[in-house]
DNA sequence: AGGGTGACCCGCT
DNA sequence: CAGCGGGCCACCC
């Protein structure tokens, strides 16, 4: 595992039940703005499941992919914690953005 | 070692 | 306001 996967890991692994991140806001934190893509990458290739990688969604609020019963399947998970997703999207995103 | 790919983001038209 | 294109980084073949 490198570096930069472990950062990854380390800060999603945070994030509060009923509170969502975004790829760019981790990328962030990672001190690695411009490696938004790269999470996405890293989450998608390495699946922990002591990892909650369905709080992490797109900064324009769209849930984004996911490969254990796909998109929709992350939603629903995702309003099973709290947080309410609409055709795909988080609804009141700005307030269940986990920020430290 | 080189090139293509993806669960993305921002800026311009 | 909506749509299109380019850019970025790390991983895999």
């Amino acid at each position: 595992m490198n570096i930069f996967m472990e950062k990854v890991y380390l800060v999603v692994r945070k994030i509060p039940k009923g509170k969502v991140a975004t790829y760019k806001s981790i990328a962030v934190l990672i001190d690695s703005p411009k490696s938004s893509r790269a999470v996405a990458l890293a989450l998608s290739k390495n699946f922990d499941p002591k990892i909650p990688c369905h709080r992490v969604v797109r900064s324009d609020g769209f849930v984004g992919g996911y490969n254990r019963g796909g998109p929709s399947q992350k939603a629903k998970l995702l309003r099973a914690e709290g947080v309410g997703t609409r055709n795909g999207k988080v609804s009141q995103l700005l307030k269940k953005i986990y920020q430290t």
